[in-house]
RNA sequence: GCGAGCAAAGCAUAAGCGGUGAUGUGCCGGGCUUCCACCCCGGAGAAUAGAGUUCGAUUCUCUAUGCUCGCUCCA
């Protein structure tokens, strides 16, 4: 299934759909439907079973999307999430406006180091690289060059004039490498962070941003949780929720979204300690992937070169999605960066007293954290397929069926009388559909011919469906017909229960995650 | 945010070089129907929005919005 009849099925069955459609949309935000909350639900609830049912260590939270403002310079986000952007009009190339001037610097230190070079041959071993730098002329006009551009540069950053970066540029005449013309835009702010205010009266003093990761608000609640639920290091907390991005370019469907849901888990460990439990996550996040059905090969791990500022060792699980493999999943050493820098700023001792070592100590981070539309779009895409199967006359029909692992279906299980103009069988069906409700998540369909009415519970991927045929008026027997082998077996109606949740059921899942 | 392309019932597609918008599927109601998209009858439902040109615009022009791709950015 290519990628457009995936977002196409998404919306026509229930899954997702455009914000604001009547609105003619909204950018990069996006509903879910009746089907896609309950396979939405059923993934959160995987994952927080997965962690904090199945470990006695791991415990979870709620925190809210406001926090102190302070939270997020102590992060960096303030700072790392501010650029200041500006476009070359001819070629169309994206700029940060401080990196511009940065190279016009560096540019001019090469020529310096020429000039050094140079003198360093003429004068051999009698020269003095810091007397030529202190009297040459050239290099002393080049030297005050940098620093006046580099200076007013930090003073406008500081300042947070974009106008005063723009004129510098066009005062130091820097040119776009790639079309070579000085035909710039305007230097604009980019801030990633979505800014809004607390109380009614504008201003900065009530600014406050929604929170860009969910991260944030464990370490914040870290001493609060680590005392109420009496944990011990190497103890993790977990958390489920909405974060907020002003991407520079929110595209593909539900993977890059400004509004989207993580699940993260924050793992504290004994400084030094924190390899062993990097690879010790790495190892149980991909079996929790496999575990579900995605195939290895759909799956890889991908090191980080380029280390965040926080981090000592990092890692993204990649899923391959219908336009390449994509971060799916990251884990990250964080060492004690967030912790310390909280504790830093607050004035707090955000620490924990280790009785077998004897000492007190700010506790290394490792941080597994999944984005939730991305596995919902990982299961959607990796389990939609259109394939070939016998129809009535045992000839070749295609069906359009999506394999979600029974435990992910949103309907486990359809209960459906063969015909509808009876009221035995329809009678009987109700009766069974009002016991199943009880048990899990149901739907009755009476509509169309009973074929038709498979492939449309395909078509969502409930595992299951229940046919209600005269002979169950007689023995009390019916069909359950099977959807990836299509198999029909015949059993007693007090059997359906049991039998369906035996493969729907997400104890029997967790099992195989441990 | 820049550039290019695109925008038609729920979905997928025709036709229309300015004059009645069609088909498949899906949906709703009814009939028929004993196990993998049966058949029959009936019904609802669309040109992204706004402006302009015109007697008349789905068609031409402009603007906005959204989508796709490329660039840029990416914790």
């Amino acid at each position: 299934m290519d990628f457009k009849q995936i977002v196409s099925h998404c919306k026509e069955y229930g899954f997702v759909y455009q914000s604001s459609e009547v609105y003619d949309g909204l950018a990069a935000v996006y509903d879910y439907g009746p089907n896609g909350v309950l396979l939405k639900n059923n993934i959160k609830e995987y994952w927080w079973k997965s962690m904090v049912q199945m470990h006695q260590n791991i415990v979870g939270i709620d925190s809210a999307i406001f926090m102190h403002p302070k939270i997020w310079k102590a992060s960096g986000h303030v700072d790392a999430f501010n650029d200041p952007l500006v476009d070359n009009k001819d070629s169309n190339k994206r700029y940060r406006a401080d990196q511009l001037i940065e190279g016009y610097a560096d540019k001019i230190e090469a020529k310096i180091k020429k000039d050094v070079e140079k003198a360093r041959k003429k004068f051999g071993d009698a020269f003095d690289e810091k007397q030529f730098r202190e009297t040459n002329g050239r290099i002393i006009d080049r030297q005050a060059k940098i620093d006046d551009a580099l200076g007013r540069m930090n003073k406008a950053l500081a300042d947070d004039n974009m106008e005063a970066l723009k004129s510098l540029i066009e005062e130091l005449e820097i040119a776009c490498p790639v079309s070579g013309t000085k035909n710039w835009t305007d230097v604009r702010q980019f801030n990633l962070m979505f800014s809004t205010q607390l109380g009614n009266i504008a201003g900065e003093d009530g600014k406050l941003y929604l929170r860009p990761e969910t991260a944030q608000g464990i370490f914040v609640n870290f001493l609060n949780v680590q005392k109420t639920s009496r944990q011990k290091i190497p103890f993790g907390i977990a958390q489920i929720g909405k974060a907020f991005r002003n991407e520079i370019v929110a595209r593909q469907f539900i993977f890059r979204m400004r509004e989207f849901e993580q699940m993260e888990m924050q793992f504290f460990v004994r400084p030094g300690e924190e390899m062993k439990w990097y690879q010790y996550w790495k190892d149980t996040r991909m079996k929790w992937h496999q575990a579900i059905g995605t195939p290895a090969s759909k799956l890889r791990y991908h090191d980080h070169e380029n280390l965040a500022h926080y981090a000592n060792a990092a890692l993204d699980i990649e899923f391959e999605f219908p336009f390449g493999f994509k971060e799916l999943e990251g884990i990250h050493s964080r060492t004690d960066f967030d912790l310390g820098s909280h504790q830093e700023l607050s004035g707090r001792k955000l620490q924990y007293f280790d009785p077998e070592l004897n000492e007190n100590y700010v506790p290394y981070v490792v941080e597994t954290s999944i984005g939730c539309d991305r596995m919902f779009l990982a299961q959607v895409s990796h389990n939609l397929v259109q394939e070939e199967v016998p129809d009535a006359e045992g000839k070749s029909s295609t069906r359009v069926v999506m394999k979600f692992h029974p435990s992910l279906a949103p309907i486990k299980c359809a209960v459906l009388p063969l015909v509808k103009n009876h009221e035995g069988l329809v009678k009987a069906s109700k009766d069974i559909f009002d016991e199943l409700k009880f048990e899990t998540s149901v739907q009755y369909d009476e509509k169309d011919a009973i074929g038709r009415r498979y492939r449309r519970q395909d078509a969502v991927g409930t595992p299951y469906c229940v046919t209600i045929d005269h002979q169950t008026l007689e023995d009390q027997t019916v069909t359950l017909r099977e959807r990836d082998s299509l198999n029909q077996i015949r059993i007693p109606v007090d059997q359906v229960s049991a039998e369906v949740l035996k493969k729907t059921n997400m104890n029997n899942l967790l099992k195989e995650v441990v």
